[in-house]
RNA sequence: UGGGGGAUGGGGUAAUCGGCAGCCCGCCGGCCUUUGGAGCCGUGCAGUCUCGGUUCGAGUCCGAGUCCCCCAG
């Protein structure tokens, strides 16, 4: 097949793209330049779209032997990701960019262009399995990216390759070392890309301006001052800077953001286990919907637990009931369900319920207000 | 000025009848992490306003001083 190797600079798409030539694929690499200023995305190798790891992705190509080409898609990125982050964040949501970029720029921008150009698919090196459209976990748990990748509908799959899937990290750096390439021992990147030095609210509030407002107790008490309701998530602990210790003496943690009122609610840890999840029209991995209500487990962030759930659809949006209450639910996180190790749909986080009010009022919390 | 209350790390607060000064925030360090200045961990940093007294032992009791708050000028 004619492929397309998405090359980020790092190790794992490296190693994904010289696996694709080794199956006797027709494979050229390319790199996506993202950053309107790659240059000042420079921070050491952190990141996957600065200057360096272009160079470092050229240079892998080399060794393969293969065709490399930069393709500039930092205007698709700032609009579908960038801005998607800010509005999200203004809306009191806490967004996840990964996800985002793999549905619209890695997965949608750049698979349109490649098919456009005669690419039958795309290869990149996430951790996880896809065989005949059915995506699985990486066997790596440490290093799984399903949960990055779930938003992707089968005519997406369909076009993709994801060689790494049996592999775990330390296989792939051995192989890379073997392979002569040098980014084996590159550190793996993380952080948001587009946030170099990691300030996600300094970042933020350039963007969005210093807002400032009032940190209430859940129980209407003004408890401290907040800069902008952006600097916040939900189930956050540090950085709150309250002018008062609960009367328990017990931490306290971010429950719910409105930026309509301007105000963060904080409240006891307990006040954080979230029993349903009501979110929006899900994306199925499949090439058909599964049947509901669908059992199975359910994971509201990329590195969390999983809980079994059940979930099912009301007006056309999913709702999932978790059998085992999770902490910190963010809205504008993804909620992913899965049959085992298999994807089987996501949607964006809207509401949660609380585990200690799902008894009794009903009343859903943590609802952020529509943009 | 009279009366009352208070003073505990950088901020906020707790400590029974006088008995190892605890907790929350912050800071520092570590873990985790291609989402969250997310989360988790640490025997880490850091404190009893000053002087004197009682006592085996004082944040605590007594006296004086300093400063702050409240009510009455």
């Amino acid at each position: 097949m004619k492929l397309l190797a998405a090359m980020s600079g790092g190790v794992d798409s490296a190693v994904a793209a010289a696996r694709a030539v080794d199956a006797g694929h027709d494979v050229t690499g390319v790199h996506l330049a993202l950053s309107p200023s790659p240059a000042s995305h420079r921070m050491g190798a952190r990141g996957c779209c600065t200057l360096e790891d272009a160079r470092d992705a050229r240079r892998a190509a080399d060794v393969l032997g293969v065709p490399f080409y930069v393709w500039d898609l930092h205007e698709r990125f700032t609009e579908d990701v960038v801005e998607d982050f800010v509005a999200e964040y203004a809306a009191g949501r806490t967004p996840n960019p990964c996800l985002r970029c793999n549905e619209k720029i890695k997965f949608a921008a750049v698979l349109d262009k490649a098919v456009a150009l005669g690419f039958d698919a795309i290869v990149t090196g996430h951790h996880a399995r896809l065989d005949r459209g059915v995506l699985r976990r990486s066997v790596d748990p440490a290093k799984d990216q399903s949960y990055v990748l779930a938003v992707l509908r089968a005519d997406q799959l369909d076009r993709a390759m994801f060689p790494l899937g049996e592999s775990t990290k330390d296989d792939v750096r051995r192989e890379a070392r073997d392979r002569g390439l040098a980014v084996a021992d590159k550190p793996d990147s993380h952080d948001v890309c587009f946030i170099p030095d990691g300030d996600t609210r300094g970042f933020l509030a350039g963007r969005l301006g210093a807002r400032a407002g009032d940190v209430v107790d859940h129980d209407g008490a003004v408890v401290g001052r907040h800069e902008g309701t952006f600097g916040y998530t939900v189930g956050q602990r540090r950085g709150l800077r309250l002018d008062r210790p609960a009367a328990d003496g017990a931490p306290r943690y971010v429950l719910s953001i409105s930026p309509v009122a301007n105000t963060v609610t904080v409240g006891p840890v307990a006040r954080l286990d979230v029993r349903e999840v009501r979110a929006g029209t899900p994306v199925w991995t499949g090439r058909t919907p599964p049947r509901l209500p669908f059992e199975g487990t359910a994971q509201l962030r990329a590195h969390g637990a999983v809980s079994p759930a059940t979930a099912r659809l009301t007006d056309g949006r999913l709702v999932v009931e978790l059998h085992e209450a999770q902490r910190g639910i963010a809205p504008g996180q993804a909620v992913v369900l899965y049959d085992g190790d298999r994807v089987v749909g996501s949607a964006t986080v809207e509401s949660a319920l609380l585990a200690s009010e799902a008894l009794t009022t009903g009343r859903s919390v943590g609802t952020a207000a529509r943009s």
